[in-house]
DNA sequence: TTGCAATTGAATATCGTTTTCAATTGGCCG
DNA sequence: CGGCCAATTGAAAACGATATTCAATTGCAA
């Protein structure tokens, strides 16, 4: 990991290393407060900024990005070679991903076709999760 | 249009009329701030509290939906009968739409698959359009 | 070891969004 | 036509996540 950060430009520091490692054991879609909260209990002298940072760093040198769904809060995502959607749930915040592969190919097209140069694809639906729909039906059979 | 109002709650005054009337004047994809621009110049005692507050009506009302993109601007696009995808120019901010009547079956099915239940479907192509291709171009040309 | 750019933490700035509050007004009812 | 009251308004302030500043520290190449 160091000799990458060297390649890209970065150095290696304590702080920047225990971030990194929180990071990618976090697993994907952390916000930086979700992190800042469990790197600090690791090490209490660390900062928000580093860490809001090195969360750039991360995506900067390829290893992440950022996903926004309008609810104010960004969340950073593990790259992986799969280009993958999300479904979003509007109670609970969680994310579940999905393939894309089925129609990527017609996004692609759809982007040559109008001379746009695409960098990225983002598709994302938005509602309820499983969960939250039965939190949802209980809390309607209390009601009667 | 008064009479629509009524029927989910809204009383009409004269500054609501003026900025229901600017916002579909417009066209798509307008910001709070674009839209108080234009109300502003037509009328300079409305505030910009009233703007906002009344493209959430807009939006409340079933005319119009929120777009995020990840700029830190929400943008409203008006409601059409047919779902459509954005390609998002990252230099000019434009937006292009383009149809999804081809891919939305897949997305509904993924939602079914994991038993999500969905409210509304996202799908953004981020890039540089043509335009500013062609002006990147002419920089990258000047250059030697 | 030395020099210097990169990094860090705390504080502060930014900026779009949202709320507060007192004053005004639309529209229903008598 | 008034009177009433909830809805609406404009200005100002609050919010909150993101981003920057700055002085102090530190990684690391030479
Ligand atoms: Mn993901
Ligand atoms: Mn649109
Ligand atoms: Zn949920
Ligand atoms: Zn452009």
């Amino acid at each position: 990991m160091k000799e990458f950060l060297k390649t890209k430009g970065f150095k290696m520091t304590p702080q920047r290393e225990l971030i990194f490692r929180s990071f990618f054991e976090m697993g994907k879609h952390v916000s930086v407060e979700e992190l800042y909260d469990k790197v600090h209990q690791k090490d209490r002298s660390i900062g928000y900024s580093t860490v809001w940072r090195n969360l750039k760093v991360i995506c900067k040198v390829g290893l992440a990005e950022e996903v926004n769904l309008g609810d104010g809060v960004t969340r950073y995502d593990r790259v992986t070679r799969e280009p993958h959607g999300h479904l979003f749930c509007q109670n609970c915040k969680r994310l579940i991903e999905f393939d894309i592969h089925a129609v990527l190919p017609y996004l692609v097209e759809t982007g040559e076709e109008k001379n746009f140069r695409a960098d990225s694809f983002k598709i994302e639906i938005t509602g309820l999760c499983e969960d939250c729909q039965a939190m949802e039906n209980k809390k309607n059979e209390r009601l009667h």
